[in-house]
DNA sequence: GACTAAGCGAGACGGTACGTCGCGTCTTAAA
DNA sequence: TTTAAGACGCGACGTACCGTCTCGCTTAGTC
């Protein structure tokens, strides 16, 4: 017999459910023409014809070019695993910083997030889903190394953790979208050194 | 790219020429459209039609939508003039940000920046015009002032301006385009103080 | 195509029985569209959605939107009665055309009949099923006229039912289809009068 | 020199004129789709794509389904001639009768005209170009053929045109629409033989 | 009283066509 | 030769309905 009490995943639930394949196949179609042309060759049409569904079922689950492409990034973003926890406050962080580097510069994360930028700085609904899946994560982390960091000793205290995200990511996003500059790992290590003593010193930041 | 307003010389000239009020008019309807609308509502068609005046007349002048709004752009930049030159890095360097927060805040610059960026991190062609016409400005000010400050002693004379460049200003776009934090004029001191240590330590940067 | 409401005396059958008041409902959400819009906005799902009905229980009883048409249609025309039997030919072939007259002008009838009329004209299945239950109630009675006529010794013997019904009926639809004259009670008696010195003559029809 | 006063045709028009060419090609595919499938499988969408055109051009030029099918339709009418004038009226009404019935049994026409009547009924401005421009023409004749029979003393002087012309081809379209009887010649002889008599009569019609 | 077949709601799904927007090219007449 | 005007082929948009198909629930009759 099965446990009467077990909580029934939405329970008054009806109509035919949908199918977890269609989802599949939209989102791999969709990293594919990714992949292949960018975020400007990304029509809702394409996608539905790549995954050979209607039109109608990307739209039921997608409002928008944007939000199937903001889909995507967020699948991808679940893989990025976080680094060993270590001892030493900068390695830490430039762990986390050369992570990130790796990511955008190998997979396809760089290319979405520069088709994607656009419309995150203007859909504040869009914007809203980014920075809860994707940036919070990345705060998260550089929140506990700071913590970690301030127990030990070795970081002041009263450190804005919100501050000190944007100095380390800033420098890494400019590059992506505005300098051109190659995302090569060393620059996790340059950004590092650069903003450490600012987290040391006396002075408040 | 066109945008210079300067009558062409040219002796052997036949035919109507080009009337300069249609420059002035085509930008006019952009930057209105621009303003009201963001980049996702500048079309040819609708700037055409706002300007009172024949696609092929924009097309003519601008091939795409994408170097209109760029021209509107560095047209805009024009505008933005150097604080004077004092003796203190540290007020040197905050003036500089202080100033570029105020114009992506109070003008139009923010919002047409936001709609470009995309394309800016996509077409070489317009990345590099973006980049000689643009950012080139941002970094000769900058150099100027770690150059003027190594002279006084008050910094290390080995320091990367690009590198240095990208400390300072990615924060500020990394809030435009990402964070979505209100661009305010204390982010300049802020970021300053918090780079400024890495410049005049020992260890290299 | 069922129309009937008669209690299915099938024995043998089983599950739920078809609830009458869906039939019921169906029927007048698709006389409201109808009313309101005419045929072009009588669509299936607009009509399960108007009566709160799932679309399948709609197919489930109509296979197609003419069917149901139809059968509103022919629910309607089960409402026109026939007129009193007199002992004059003219009286009677006149009232007989002004109560079609009437139902054409006064109910939804018309409107239905000009939406319908070309999938009538073009649906061997559809326009079997509207003589039959429609046209031959019409030529019934027009035939029991000539034949008391004859007897009376009023009218020839030899008439061809068929075309004197078309003689008759063809005016009256060519106003509702193409003419746009209105369908006042008078024209009745105009196209009596016109048909029916043919109808006495020698001259064989 | 040219002549000055002359008319030139819309002188104040600009931009590329419409290519004939176009209009044709567009009105062969609708032709030949509606003689493959009848008006049910006309869309705008298969006529753009059988013309080799594109859907905006078809849209430029009838702005629906229904006013492409009436271009057709009023196209062809344009190749019915009227029959040789003759002395007898009876003659003439049924040469006219007889044209019509073979354009409707032999041509495209009859299954246009079943496939927009629907149309025709509902929407007053496709009914108005339909009635100006195919409807009046017949209207035209009948009146000529009264005319001259009542001139000659064969008929009444006082007849109602469109009353006659009701009665005549009335019962041709109840055929085409409704009763499906085939719409053999000798049909315009039975229902001029039935209103003749009403014509030439003393009682009013 | 349990089984079972149908009615029924809901909604996913693959489709077709819709009518519109904007693109970038072209052809024309006027300035 | 520039300009305004607008036709044109094209690609994609987002929506409306279509008719079919699962689902899970409800409601009978039959065993």
């Amino acid at each position: 017999m099965s446990t009467t009490t077990d909580a029934d995943p939405t329970p008054g639930r009806r109509g035919r459910p949908p199918l977890p394949a269609t989802e599949a196949k939209i989102l791999a179609a969709t990293r594919e023409i990714l992949a292949e042309g960018g975020v400007r060759s990304l029509t809702m049409e394409g996608v539905a014809a790549r995954a050979g569904v209607a039109k109608t079922t990307v739209y039921r689950r997608y409002r928008s070019r944007d939000e199937l492409a903001l889909a995507v990034l967020i699948d991808m973003v679940r893989t990025v695993t976080a680094g060993p926890e270590v001892a030493d406050v900068r390695t830490e962080l430039v762990q986390i910083l050369r992570a990130t580097l790796d990511v955008l510069r190998t997979t396809l994360m760089g290319r979405v997030m520069q088709g994607l930028v656009s419309e995150l700085a203007v859909d504040p609904h869009l914007s809203e889903a980014f920075r809860d899946q994707v940036v919070a994560l990345r705060i998260e982390e550089v929140a506990g190394v700071l913590a970690r960091g301030a127990e030990r000793g070795q970081l002041r205290p009263d450190l804005d953790v919100g501050l000190v995200h944007e100095l380390l990511f800033g420098p890494i996003y400019y590059r992506l979208f505005l300098s051109g500059e190659p995302l090569e790992p060393s620059f996790a290590d340059r950004i590092v050194d650069a903003v450490l003593p600012a987290l040391v010193g006396q002075r408040p930041l």
